[in-house]
RNA sequence: GCGCCCUUAGCUCAGCCGGAUAGAGCAACCGCCUUCUAAGCGGUAGGUCAGUGGUUCGAGUCCACUAGGGCGCGCCA
């Protein structure tokens, strides 16, 4: 089970791609060389001007030749007053260069004002080169991401790779709760993520079909057959499942087998109602993922790596390299389990790999470990083509993160890795109130009761407005309130706006174009308002903000740009309120008109391609 | 006891491989608006980034230690 839990973790070690792993970046900013994908970061394109400036003064022997400019940026700074495009050029390299960050500066400054999509450059701080962009790049920025639609922001810094992201495996024993949701909904929208940042993407469920508490799940199913057949059961027993949803497959029990296993043995039902009710789980654990909008491309069954040999196979292999021995650990410091007893394991080195102790590889009775299927399962998708691997996990396995890391490390000779996202703890409130509509003591909010309350969009969304590891309050009557401290709805209201705009102007000019391709061949100059090309600056970061995001492995970044960016085009929009002069539509100027609908439809693009990412559904209207 | 994670404004949280004066929403305070395009709008105030020390030209960000909180700690997954 790795659904849910309570603590947290960093990305840390794990990330996949190495700091000098940068993306090829287009090398000029000629439209005909430009890649299919990847075309429009501003950013990036300017980060080349300024490296190939770099190298230009170094031919020149204005600076040493053959600098290292690999930590060389081009970003917005934090204050919109030192420009649109800020440097730190000349303090990396000043070390290097042997020159005063300074006097760095004022070449690169002197060379880059040259550029044509540069209007200024300045030196400031530290050191900092501070660059000042054009309008009508700005322009340009806008009417590449009208013509590039929703595909706005794809990448290609993935370069194809494949990534394995495996999220939920939630253990096949009962429904969703609201805890898998979190798990579920970050798995999906960082491999939607990492899609468009141009990952060959797989997402992955593993089904924990092997351990002892699918043996539960089975006699509790069996107790349900009972009572099907009209047996009295009373009270559930202690450690079986009391859940009520086992009802209905105790029906088909009933009806498949009739009274044959009333009195039977175990040994006579056990395996057959396990397949039962296994396969039962899943389908009731399939529909809740189909009603939340998450897919799988696989369905890993652990039972299915036992079957084909594949974890006697794993752990031969670590034999092999001498990594797996018999020994006798220390006992646990702290409160020692009640039976603990010194006892030859079977042991996986894991402390060569980073780990506090080696891991146990079989249970006293012979059999596998969950961990040892684990280190199987892992081998299974690093021999599928998945070196890059990314688990989703609940926080409460955050011990357990090391030692699977490690064996990846073992497993694939350090080639491989695994990154762990771990969610914390969702707490369900209902006014501020916890919320907690157990009938019996440990019932847990079923996500399906969740998903009927506020929609699939509505839990999405949310459960992303959070880092991963950092704990989330849900509160059903919040979620659904219509107000700026609802990111759901401020960011819908965005996009219903932008097409509320887009409608009266229909009215307004019913022979005006207002798709985003002929919107993209309209003459923008006539956006000189700093708001609006302000606005226009801010959509244009969103390739790079996808970058960074799928770099770090954290959608949750999406949902605070998305946020930000409606509040920008709200802003805008109640400007228009107090200056008439500033509204989108100017009914006798259908040119200023048609500039102002190409950044409404500029909005609504950026919005939608970002919900994309989340799988929400934007919305053209608010009911 | 050990390991991992967390600590940023009164509250809930952002802060992008270390970068310039640390941001947003809510709450507070002060104004405005009341149909003009759609669920209000604008402004003010609020911080020893838990603490101490270190690395660095530069630390909320990296390192060490301390305090508080969470999770985990052989044969559960």
């Amino acid at each position: 089970m790795r659904g849910q839990g309570a603590a947290g973790d960093r990305p840390g070690g794990g990330r996949l791609h190495r700091r000098n792993d940068r993306p090829l970046c287009p090398r000029r900013i000629s439209a005909a060389f430009r890649h299919a994908r990847d075309t429009m970061n501003i950013f990036k394109i300017l980060r080349d001007d300024i490296v190939k400036t770099i190298e230009d003064l170094g031919r020149q022997g204005k600076l040493p030749a053959g600098l290292d400019t690999s930590r060389v940026t081009a970003e917005p700074p934090r204050e919109a007053g030192h420009g649109d495009i800020s440097t730190n050029a000349a303090m990396v390299l000043a070390k290097a260069a042997a020159m005063n960050p300074r006097d760095i500066a004022q070449l690169l400054v002197a060379e880059l004002a040259r550029l044509p999509a540069v209007s200024a450059a300045e030196t400031a701080g530290p050191g900092f080169v501070n660059l000042r962009l054009t309008d009508p790049v700005w322009y340009a920025q806008l009417a590449d991401l009208l013509a590039a639609g929703t595909a706005y922001g794809d990448s290609d810094m993935g370069r194809g790779r494949r990534v394995n992201v495996e999220y939920v495996s939630a253990n096949p024993t009962g429904p969703m709760h609201v805890g898998h949701a979190r798990g579920a909904v970050v798995g999906d929208a960082l491999a939607s993520l990492l899609a468009k940042a141009g990952f060959d993407v797989t997402r992955e469920y593993y089904i924990n079909d092997a351990g002892a508490q699918v043996d539960v799940l089975a006699r509790s199913a069996h107790l349900r057959y009972r009572e099907a057949l009209g047996e009295v059961i009373g009270e559930i027993p202690e450690g079986l499942y009391p859940g009520d949803y086992l009802c209905p497959l105790g029906r088909a029990l009933a009806e498949r087998f009739g009274r044959r296993y009333l009195e039977a043995p175990e040994s006579d039902w056990l395996a057959e109602f396990r397949e039962a009710a296994v396969a039962a789980m899943m389908e009731m654990i399939k529909e809740d993922l189909v009603r939340l909008g998450v897919r799988h491309d696989v369905f890993a069954s652990e039972r299915q790596l036992h079957a084909e040999g594949k974890v006697a196979a794993a752990l031969e292999f670590l034999t092999g390299q001498d990594l797996i021995y018999t020994g006798v650990l220390e006992p646990p410091k702290g409160k020692l389990p009640d039976d603990w007893e010194a006892r030859p394991q079977t042991l996986f080195r894991a402390t060569r790999f980073g780990d506090d102790v080696d891991r146990p590889l079989r249970k006293s009775d012979g059999s596998w470990t969950y961990f040892a299927s684990d280190i199987a399962y892992h081998l299974d998708k690093y021999r599928r083509g998945f070196a890059h691997m990314i688990d989703v996990w609940g926080a409460d396995h955050g011990g357990y993160v090391k030692r699977m890391q490690a064996a990846v490390k073992a497993l694939t000779g350090g080639d491989g890795g695994l990154d762990v996202k771990l969610c914390q703890m969702v707490n369900l409130l209902k006014n501020g109130e916890p919320y907690k509509m157990s009938k019996r003591a440990g019932t847990f909010v079923t996500l399906r009761e969740v998903v009927d309350e506020v929609g699939k969009e509505v839990v999405r969304f949310i459960m992303l407005t959070r880092k991963n590891d950092a704990q989330l309050d849900f509160d059903l009557v919040k979620v659904l309130e219509q107000s700026r401290d609802n990111p759901v709805f401020y960011v819908q209201y965005a996009h219903a706006r932008a097409h509320s705009v887009l409608r009266h102007a229909a009215e307004m000019f019913p022979g005006l174009a207002l798709d985003g391709p002929s919107l993209a061949g309209t003459t923008l100059d006539r956006l000189t308002d700093p708001a609006e090309i302000a606005l226009i600056r801010q959509m244009a970061g969103w390739p790079r903000l996808v970058e960074s995001a799928a770099e770090a492995h954290e959608p949750h970044r999406v949902a605070f740009y998305l946020y930000d960016l409606a509040a920008a085009f709200h802003g805008l929009w109640n400007k228009g309120k107090d200056e008439v002069a500033l509204r989108f539509l100017v009914a006798e100027d259908q040119g200023l008109s048609a500039a102002r609908l190409a950044l409404v439809r500029g909005v609504a693009t950026v919005v939608a391609s970002g919900l994309a990412v989340f799988g929400v559904q934007p919305v053209e209207e608010m009911r």
